[in-house]
DNA sequence: CGCAGGCACCACGTG
DNA sequence: GGTGCCTGCG
């Protein structure tokens, strides 16, 4: 191994490269324009760092969403093999939640805290303002929240906030003077219902290494190799966190950031581009690479983008270049309205399939607003195209989905309020609007959770029966938690709960969709109980709870479920969604003024700026063909709009255009011709099929290191090695990527084929 | 207390 | 175009 020639992945980078990868003590900034190969820096910089001897788990990679994650880990592990599950490598969110699993005693909150999602905390917001007596009109819930997660994202508690005159004197403008007020008993509900909102993952962790010294010596020592992606994207709470944890005596600072000014689109979360800047002032050892060549684009597209960026002031001085041959100019479509748009949109997605041999999964539609995909939606429909669209209502964002999980919410944290008042009457048994609100109430006079309130007070009149059973009810539940896994606890509550009897008692297909969803999520929990091998990035651990079920699932978003089936598909989401991303055929839609760029940032040149980064992002997503498209007319909020083009279009220099296209009315008659599907044979993936009735698993003890095996997901494969643990690291044969799997014998499902 | 229908309000992006 | 809240009636 030591003896080994230099690893070959070297060769696959360019000499900036090469530099960042090996790179590996101290401070280290890459700034890293679209597509030069930042992904690949980061991996192989953490495969390098591997086979230079740092164990996996003593480096943490940050992101920022878990896609980015997941395609990490997989290419750490083409490199260094199965032990790249080892490196922590997740979004700020899940990782910091992970850590808070196990410490958040510490700080107060049960190890067992629920999170709370965005409809969560409005709810507590629109409680809060209902409780102090405040008008709703005045109080919107939106901006209230919005306050809230800024305060907490610049580490200004209540009590900061009630001595700051600067925002004191913000509200009392804004007509919200007793925000602060709000901020306070918001702060104060969460912690008593053992609950964190999406910034407390943040900022409790800040807490906990802030405050707990023994802890955060424990993280210090642990996590000796630091590494963020997108660090443009980063605000001020996540920057200390990461200080916090870099900063101590003795420290060798060996942290890395990755980043790109031009592509910060998240300054309404809190991102400031300033951590950047202010990254080299306070490592002042910091070694810079920046990686300008662009590996991905044709001349055209990397032109424009970089005239487009140009009109932006304050940013770090850098210029993406690269050295491939012309390619297409780039594709206007103007057309008259937003149903034009959609149309010819689908269309020109036909002929370049055609003329160019495209696939479906070498498209994609990238709109500004999650609102817009619905027309393209239905015109790819009515042309018989295949397509995904992220974003929007996810599978856990469903209202049945919902109180499924309220449910076992409430079963593992008694003190969620939250998930106690969607599930109090639902499904209905008779405890109206009027008692809740005296339970709510009382509980809040008394501080205490609704769980408390509702157990330890004796209730007289007609709710009384009904309180009890409700009560009983929820007794049992949890008993059932306790004695058995996730999977038979979740059906057992689906049952008992009544939702089940709901939904297949009515005939209605909202209904039986209904039904469909929840048996879905069901089969999800039987997965995860059954599935033996051990997720990427997680710990080893064999606990198949409820509590651990839910832990799983309250940072996912629904990119993270997997389809399955359909892998030829045309993409359709957010800019914000597509970065980090990349397609042959981009399509950027809706490109009016007052749309993109939103009407919400017209008012701010700093604002503007932004958008055009989004802009930028979203053009450099191109490989070979960039469209980009606007209608005159749309109907917005009901009622049509007249919109002229954007002014990123306008920044664009003509010459780079291919001629424009206008929509005439003979476009209107002519139909386009829809040939086949050019789908192409994808060999991957392919398992050789087991009929799960001629299949017979042998004892998990009877599984010894060399024999031949068989498993029902992965196929044939070959034991090389089980630890103490009895995890086993097997090599499936009929796997193309990843084939070496670390399957817990615990759960195996493992015939034995040879010894 | 439950239900149906009307209506206001909201759609910018993510974990 | 969807959702969730309010109101009035049974």
């Amino acid at each position: 191994m030591i003896n080994s020639p230099a690893p070959s992945y070297l060769d696959e980078l360019n000499e900036i490269q090469r530099n960042a990868v090996t790179t590996l003590e101290g401070p280290v900034m890459v700034i890293a324009g679209p597509g030069s190969g930042k992904t690949r820096v980061l991996t192989y910089r953490i495969a390098h760092l591997i086979k230079s001897g740092v164990a996996p788990w003593q480096i943490l990679a940050l992101t920022f969403t878990n896609k980015a994650a997941r395609e990490m880990k997989d290419r750490i592990e083409k490199v260094v093999g199965s032990s790249a599950n080892r490196v922590w490598a997740g979004t700020f969110h899940s990782l910091f939640a992970r850590i808070l699993r196990v410490e958040a005693h510490h700080i107060g909150y049960p190890n067992d805290f629920t999170i709370y999602d965005t409809d969560d905390t409005k709810s507590v917001v629109k409680e809060i303002i209902k409780s102090m007596g405040l008008n709703s009109k005045e109080y919107s819930v939106g901006a209230i929240r919005s306050r809230i997660s800024s305060a907490k994202s610049n580490l200004i508690t209540p009590k900061m906030y009630g001595y700051n005159e600067e925002l004191l004197a913000q509200d009392k403008m804004a007509r919200l003077p007793m925000l602060h007020k709000i901020y306070e008993k918001y702060v104060d509900k969460c912690k008593q219902a053992g609950a964190m909102d999406f910034d407390d993952l943040l900022l409790q962790m800040f807490k906990l290494l802030h405050k707990v010294p023994e802890i955060r010596t424990k993280y210090q020592n642990q996590f000796q190799y630091l590494m963020v992606d997108e660090f443009q994207d980063t605000n001020y709470l996540q920057y200390e966190t990461i200080k916090l944890m870099v900063n101590y005596e003795g420290s060798n600072q060996n942290i890395c950031i990755v980043g790109d000014d031009a592509q910060s689109i998240y300054s309404f979360r809190g991102a400031t581009i300033e951590n950047i800047l202010q990254f080299s002032r306070d490592f002042p050892r910091v070694q810079t690479f920046k990686l300008e060549q662009n590996y991905r684009s044709t001349p055209f597209i990397i032109e424009a983008a970089n005239k487009v960026i140009k009109h932006n002031k304050n940013q770090i001085q850098k210029k993406i270049w690269t050295d491939r041959p012309d390619g297409n100019k780039i594709k206007v479509i103007k057309a008259i309205t937003d149903t034009d748009e959609g149309r010819r949109v689908a269309d020109t997605i036909i002929e370049q399939k055609n003329r160019y041999n495209l696939s479906n999964q070498e498209f994609a539609i990238l709109y500004r607003t999650n609102s817009q995909s619905r027309i393209f939606e239905e015109h790819l429909r009515k042309q018989n195209l295949k397509y995904r669209i992220y974003g929007g209502l996810s599978f856990y964002q469903r209202k049945e989905i919902k109180d499924l999980i309220a449910y076992f919410r409430l079963v593992v944290n008694a003190k969620d309020n939250e998930g106690f008042k969607r599930i109090i009457n639902f499904p209905k048994r008779g405890i109206g609007k009027t008692t809740v609100d005296k339970l709510i109430q009382i509980a809040d006079d008394n501080g205490v959770s609704l769980w408390t309130c509702i157990t330890s007070i004796d209730f007289t009149g007609r709710s009384k029966k009904q309180l009890t059973s409700f009560v009983s009810l929820m007794k049992a539940l949890r008993q059932k938690v306790q004695e058995t896994n996730a999977y038979e606890a979740a059906c057992f509550i689906a049952k008992k709960s009544g939702i089940l009897d709901l939904y297949k008692n009515d005939p209605s297909i909202d209904s039986k969709n209904r039904l469909d969803n929840i048996n879905a999520l069901l089969d999800g929990i039987q997965e995860f109980v059954e599935d033996d091998e051990i997720a990427e990035g997680e710990e080893f651990s064999t606990d198949k709870s409820l509590a651990r079920y839910l832990q799983n699932i309250s940072l996912m978003t629904d990119r993270d479920t997997e389809d399955g089936e359909e892998v030829d598909v045309i993409t359709l989401m957010s800019v914000h969604a597509a970065k980090g991303l990349e397609y042959k055929s981009v399509f950027v839609v809706g490109l009016e003024e007052n749309l993109f760029p939103s009407y919400m940032s017209m008012s701010d040149p700093e604002k503007v700026d932004e958008e055009r980064r989004l802009f930028y992002v979203a053009i450099t997503r191109a490989e070979e063909y960039l469209t980009l498209s606007f209608a005159n007319q749309r109907y917005q909020y009901g009622n049509s709009r007249m919109n002229s083009p954007s002014r990123f279009v306008e920044e664009i220099p003509h010459e780079n255009f291919e001629a424009v296209i206008t929509l005439t009315q003979k476009d209107h008659l002519s139909k386009p011709k829809i040939l086949g599907n050019f789908k192409k044979a994808i060999g991957q993936g392919k398992l050789s099929y087991i009929d799960p009735s001629n299949f017979n698993p042998s004892p998990s003890h009877k599984i010894k290191e060399g024999m031949k095996v068989m498993h029902l997901k992965f196929g044939r494969g070959l034991v090389k090695k089980i630890d103490e643990r009895m995890v086993a690291s097997i090599y499936f044969e009929d796997l193309v990527d990843n084939a070496e799997k670390r399957i817990m014998l615990q759960y195996a499902k493992l015939e034995i084929l040879e010894d």
